[in-house]
DNA sequence: CATAAGATACCGTCTGGACGGTTTGTCAAG
DNA sequence: CTTGACAAACCGTCCAGACGGTATCTTATG
């Protein structure tokens, strides 16, 4: 009899709506906070309905991270397209998207999706083997000792914006990515 | 009636003992699996006992900080009391001992840390107060671009140790930490 | 086009188990 | 004999997931 029962059906907005909702919880109230209940509730569905859409709380957190890894993907593939040099190409694409994601809206589920990789050894396993996958395809062009170098570094900054233990001002900011750019280009 | 109770009694041992097997615990079940259940059980003692000696979990978790950041500053004093160059001497023995902590016994506890930091808002504000510290202590001589690059690249290869998504060996391991000590210097 | 017959998208309740914490009891050391 | 170091049973809460139902959508058929 409630609304939702009633309101036009919208499966992928619904399905969408769960997703963003997940990021957003845990990014306030810690990884704890991402209950079947809060999550449900706060996307405005029961939690019989979230369960029609992820069959359990795993397939939740695995759709996560299709949707964030498939953007990523995207991410990168457009700005190697826009890269003519080959050597680094990829390095400085996933330069690119980590430094752009401080500021974008995906940034609290990038930041939900890390916390959950950290905790959850499945999803470890997962983000291993997108790396692994990324690092064959790129072998020839960004394996070299700098690429990987500059790759970590920003890692390291983008786990200091989420920790907020840094506050690296925008500048500051510029002069690194330059830095690191030039590292790939090494 | 139990071992425990008519062993001799060493609490410091056993403390110690509650400390190490939550680390442990958490490296191979992730950060769920760190329950008092299964600390106290884990440690050969109650769950009255575990209570005894850390009144609630987080008291529990609050001990692990202590206890890592304690050896940690201890291992920080200690290199950059060998270390003749003022400039970046901070983040030269942040260096060390990130490189040194891959294969030390510590490198565990270090790790159900970090997961723990990034799962508990609480965690996160203490490493925030840590890192704020330390940065006003060596404002003088580790606030340069290069010192904080150094140091984000050290923090990369630890998360990739972490979640064990990157192979490096321990020749460009070396290559790598020289780069970032040069960087340090300039 | 109408409509029956599924298929899909939900709702709401219930349950079993886990988990953090309390309480009470017991033993041993000083 | 007091106190610290545990044990063991217990409690309230929360949570993942199961289940049975209802409403809407789609499709095929007459």
């Amino acid at each position: 009899m409630s609304i939702a029962h009633h309101r036009r059906k919208q499966p992928e907005l619904v399905r969408q709506q769960l997703l963003e909702v997940a990021a957003r919880l845990s990014l306030e109230q810690g990884a704890a906070g991402v209950t079947l209940d809060a999550v449900s509730h706060a996307a405005g569905v029961s939690k019989g309905g979230l369960l029609h859409h992820f069959p359990n709380k795993m397939a939740l957190l695995d759709g996560l991270f299709d949707d964030l890894t498939g953007k990523l993907d995207r991410m990168i593939a457009e700005e190697m397209r826009n890269d003519p040099v080959a050597h680094g190409r990829f390095t400085r694409a996933y330069l690119s998207c980590v430094f752009a994601l401080q500021e974008d809206a995906d940034a609290q589920g990038w930041q939900v999706l890390t916390i959950a990789l950290l905790s959850e050894p499945q999803l470890r396993a997962r983000w291993r083997l997108w790396v692994a996958d990324h690092a064959d395809a790129f072998v020839g062009t960004d394996s070299s000792a700098a690429c990987l170098l500059a790759r970590f570094a920003a890692d390291g900054l983008w786990l200091a914006d989420l920790l907020k233990s840094h506050d690296v001002d925008p500048p500051a900011r510029q002069a690194m990515r330059s830095h690191l750019i030039a590292l790939s280009l090494q």
